[in-house]
RNA sequence: GGCCGCGUGCCAGAGUGGUCUAAUGGGGCGGAUUGCAAAUCCGCUAUUCGGCGGUUCGAAUCCGCCCGCGGCCUCCA
């Protein structure tokens, strides 16, 4: 059992304690959501997932390799990008051709629009890409808050956390022109069609991360590399850093003219960018300032030798290749002495993909969630939340309705600890909660086995008959690391007679039934009662008697 | 074609050489409680870990082959 986090590395594929460059501040970016549709709870796995290893990071209960433990949880400086330059739709030209994925989603905003099937209470300009993207990223906030997402509370105190991409090209062009400068990148074309390509053959440890050998791409079956998309480049794996177009709908300027950047350099500049203002103590980027003047310095700073920017860096499984690969090339070329030997982020954190009922999430075959969608119908915040976390986060997880409900009991059951009156503490419960405490640790330590926590936690549960205030003490540090409990709950409305669980309003029908199935009862009359449960159960509710002597009701199902 | 991963009971999901005749939650079954339900509590519920071989005193755990599933190599969490 390790005493101290040990996490997968994707880099060296192997289990590994996690080093930090300064283990009381731990520098931590995530690749966050593009913003052209509302996120799905695959992608809230993957950001979940990551909020975890966070989470536990600023655990008092965690320590890190070579760290005298600490009574205070380290400080996590966590930063998760918010993709809003559209992509292109069209792949055979996946260096920049087709329709802009941004221009789409406010034609799909648009038709809603037209035929009334936008929420109430909004009017965006569908043709103005920033209103659409900001459209986006304050519902991906939404959901994100309600499912305890850290990064996204942070954001919401203090903007700052989750940046966007569009307001960071003038950086993205500064790393640029350093690659240029350096011979790391090149330009071709005549003006006006004029393209940065990062030169992948200056940065031998291109392919480390992803096993991807430069030889082999030539001929990969994806058709990656495809001849229409070669134009100018000197090889095939070269990719795009900035591209000039003077007609598209989102654009910037630059030394090679009006366009946008590729789709990697974003976290590079923005993951440097961040780390570098706070070890400056500052949140945000000086106000008003001229790019130039405030960057310049900064990103003139050289890492030694192929000393790491950042500590971990996260993502979807998708995202190691091409993205990632390219991240490390692209930064470690900029920022480090000796490029070939950095790896950008000491540790890659890297998140398999869920599965939805026993299958490939998608539109089509209808098991395809977004958090909202669940929210509306009634599903608990903190049980998706778990439901999304439990199982370990390299494995393809299996999403079922069936989970959510099992989680939604745990939720609850847990819940009842926090919020009974809490009896004075025993000896024999004081060591109940250090032995979880033990085994907790030990199990988040393991390349955080969730599922092995949870398994302790039920555990310690069963002995827990009335809850001490040790109980309550050592549930509450674990719920500052799995955040299921803290998180927003849903309301019901309720009425004299009932209470309506979330996803189910109150109506006139059932409010009669529950009337008279009331008086029958009083009138101990219980087959007319029950007639009139089965009644309600014929309609699609379900009702339970509750406690405050009003009847609980909810969806069936 | 290249690189990588997975396959445990009805479901979800831990366990990676002996204490595993396999944690934990759900489900099912039986009981307590309740007018009946619900909730809660107690008990039971895989001699077995995709298949076949091998290594070993000993394997779900290591090795080989086979079968099945999946990811990346193209935008994707």
């Amino acid at each position: 059992m390790p005493t101290h986090l040990c996490l997968y590395n994707s880099l060296s594929r192997r289990v590994e304690p996690l080093v930090a460059t300064d283990p009381r501040r731990v520098t931590f970016y995530s690749c966050g959501p593009t913003v052209y549709d509302d996120a799905h709870i695959g992608n809230f796995r993957s950001f979940l997932a990551a909020d975890v290893l966070r989470r536990w990071l600023e655990s008092p209960w965690c320590t890190l390799a070579g760290e005298v433990p600490q009574p205070v949880g380290r400080e996590v400086l966590h930063v998760m990008n918010i993709t809003d330059v559209g992509h292109m739709t069209d792949d055979e030209g996946a260096d920049g051709a087709g329709e802009d994925k941004m221009a789409a989603a406010g034609r799909r905003i648009a038709e809603a629009k037209k035929a009334g099937t936008l929420p109430s209470g909004v009017d965006i300009d569908a043709t103005d890409p920033y209103a659409v993207a900001e459209f986006y990223t304050a519902r991906f906030v939404d959901d994100a808050c309600m499912l305890g997402f850290k990064v996204a509370l942070d954001e919401r105190q203090s903007p700052g956390f989750m940046p966007r991409a569009t307001q960071y090209v003038p950086a993205m062009v500064l790393v640029i022109e350093r690659l240029v400068q350096s011979g790391h990148a090149y330009f071709v074309g005549r003006e006006g069609a004029r393209v940065v390509y990062f030169r992948v053959k200056s940065f031998p440890a291109y392919g480390r991360l992803s096993g991807n050998v430069l030889d082999r791409l030539r001929e990969g079956q994806g058709g990656r590399i495809s001849a229409n998309n070669q134009a100018g480049k000197e090889h095939p794996a070269d990719f795009l850093l900035w591209k000039e177009d003077p007609r598209h709908i989102m654009k910037w300027n630059s030394p090679w003219g009006e366009g946008y950047p590729g789709w990697h350099i974003e976290c590079t500049a923005m993951a440097a960018w961040r780390v570098w203002l706070r070890e400056a103590s500052l949140w945000k980027a000086p106000a008003g300032a001229d790019w130039s003047a405030a960057w310049q310095p900064l990103l003139d700073r050289q890492q030694e030798g192929g000393a790491a920017l950042i500590d971990l860096h996260s993502g979807g499984e998708d995202n190691a290749f091409p993205h990632h690969e390219c991240e490390i090339a692209q930064s470690c070329c900029a920022f480090n002495t000796r490029p070939e030997q950095g790896t950008f982020a000491s540790c890659w954190f890297h998140v398999r993909h869920l599965f939805v009922e026993g299958a490939k999430m998608s539109k089509r075959t209808g098991n395809f969630f977004t958090a909202r969608d669940l929210f509306a119908r009634g599903v608990e915040p903190g049980a998706l939340r778990l439901e999304l976390i439990r199982a370990h986060y390299r494995v393809n997880a299996n999403f079922t309705l069936q989970g959510l409900d099992d989680c939604a009991r745990m939720v609850e059951r847990w819940r009842r600890v926090l919020e009974a009156k809490g009896v004075m503490g025993t000896p024999g419960r004081a060591q109940a909660a250090e032995v979880l405490r033990m085994e907790f640790t030990d199990a988040m330590n393991d390349d955080l086995n969730v599922a092995r926590a949870i398994g302790a936690i039920n555990t310690w549960l069963a002995g827990v008959a009335e809850p001490t205030t040790d109980d309550q003490r050592v549930l509450k540090v674990i719920d500052g690391v799995l955040g299921v409990l803290s998180v927003p709950r849903l309301v019901g409305a309720s009425t004299e007679l009932a209470v309506y669980a979330p996803g189910t309003k109150p109506n006139p029908e059932v409010e009669a039934k529950l009337q008279a199935r009331k008086t029958a009862r009083a009138a101990k009359d219980f087959a007319a009662s029950d007639k009139l449960r089965d009644e309600l159960g014929a309609l699609g509710y379900v009702i339970k008697d509750v406690a405050s002597g009003r009847v609980e009701v909810s969806r069936k199902g």
